[in-house]
DNA sequence: CTTGACTCTCCCCTTACGGGAGAATATACG
DNA sequence: CGTATATTCTCCCGTAAGGGGAGAGTCAAG
């Protein structure tokens, strides 16, 4: 029977360690004093705590180390354990892999005015319409009209803000003429169908976020940021681009201060 | 200008979040009503938001954050936590493999009555003589003698209890005859060498501890489930190994409760 | 004017211990 | 035997980055 001093240099763990398991119930002492609360352990005891000390090691928690030990539902506890360490192990090296790329940004004095984020989009309800526009700039004609037909087909629908007014491009490659599009438009609920406008609920996706601010015409850069990001983080891309539109002409004078968020769906690669 | 709600949705990122980052003095609002205390964020916010997050998702912690966001020291920061994300690696894949082995034993229904772990053993200073002893079994009878010699050569000294008493086995590969051996005892302050016994300082090692209870004639199983062990979870040997000698001859009468630990110093592979 | 949605502050909770205070106890030494 | 030092005890607080919830005030719409 050693006191807990001398029991935690044998077991090369220390006292406030052996004071916490006790109070988890996960090693009591075999003995304690009932007048001085003394804690006493035997040398038999090093087993347990050896077993304890060995998964800790490995990450489990007190409560399931008490399972475990105990032999509850092991086997099911170490398979769950299991799949936690391999997406640590998926997070750590994403990290990693995000950290060195942005040093190279960094070290490459390249002046990151755009910087990309991933995000989880929750899922959402949209009507949505397909054209194929002569130009790009003619998207912000569509649109008004768009959402005009659609309110008067359907009264009393509420369009979901903030910032879920976008499009999908269906084209695979950017395109300067000919620009088919999808303009979707969140809603707080379903509609009726017709007149080439179709109601749909779209699944949450996580998509990596460049934010662009300024003229439309410079939205390449930030597409062209975006898909270098993707590629060069490991990530592959899932499904078309949404575009989302936080300030534009509704509410900023100055084309300066238009906002828009290029939103590529992915997933690790 | 808007809401916390909202911009928490612009963002993507919980209204908890925002309100911590704002206490923090990572992200102020834009603006504070100071009659209701209501907080308003802009736009171009979305920004500094962003970074915040893609900086969050590298796992820096939120002075760091504030350090890199605001240009203080911004390359040390970063590869300060770059070193840290590759040990972190290197635990995870660590953690991984050793569950992943601990499953194999479990699933070959092996019993387990052995349990590596990994310990650091502190730096001691011990005195030792090296001995060619004909058998495994003599070890008990000259290890006492050689205690003898060495406090009547050194009146004064004190043996450093615990478990510091071990040998250090100079041989590569285990024999049967003719053991070459080193036995240790850790004393707590120096004393003069002579008589082919010397002090020495041990600096601190990591091992792989494996307990063994009973006769020493089965260390040979403990043995052989350590280094089995060190094989199999990545790790090499770094020195000789030692025992250490916790339950014995001295303290128990039966031999089934003697305790002896073995200690492999290694490292990562 | 009311209702429901939104926001505020304040406080406690999370993990696996570590630090320290203040008091009691054990061991060593003279 | 008395004292000095080492050890132990039980609280209580702190960690990082928020989450959960209470209770109260505020906003927008019908």
């Amino acid at each position: 029977m050693y006191r807990i001093g001398m029991f935690s240099k044998l077991g090369r763990v220390t006292i406030k360690t052996l004071r916490h398991y006790d109070e988890e119930g996960l090693l009591a002492p075999a003995y304690v004093d009932e007048e001085n609360g003394y804690r006493y352990y035997t040398t038999d005891q090093l087993f347990r705590l050896n077993k304890i000390v060995a998964l800790r090691q490995m990450g489990f928690s007190i409560p399931e180390i008490a399972d475990i030990v105990d032999g509850r539902n092991v086997s099911a506890t170490l398979e769950m354990r299991k799949a936690e360490l391999e997406t640590e192990l998926e997070h750590a090296e994403d990290r990693l892999f995000r950290l060195e790329h942005y040093m190279l940004e960094q070290k490459e004095g390249y002046r990151m005015q755009y910087q990309a984020v991933i995000k989880e989009i929750p899922a959402c309800t949209v009507f949505a319409a397909e054209y194929v526009l002569p130009s790009y700039s003619s998207l912000m004609q569509v649109m008004p009209a768009l959402g005009e037909k659609v309110s008067k087909a359907n009264p009393g629908i509420q369009c979901a803000r903030p910032d879920y007014c976008f499009n999908v491009y269906l084209d695979g490659e950017y395109k300067e003429q000919d620009v088919h599009v999808e303009i979707c438009q969140a809603v707080t609920s379903r509609g009726k169908d017709g007149d080439g406008v179709v109601f749909k609920d779209l699944p949450a996706i996580t998509v990596a976020s460049v934010l662009h601010k300024g003229d439309y015409a410079a939205l390449g850069a930030a597409y062209a940021y975006a898909m270098q990001w993707v590629e060069q983080n490991g990530y592959r891309i899932t499904g078309p681009v949404r575009e989302s539109y936080i300030d534009g002409i509704w509410n900023k004078d100055s084309v300066s201060d238009w906002l828009t968020e290029i939103q590529v769906p992915v997933a690790k690669k």
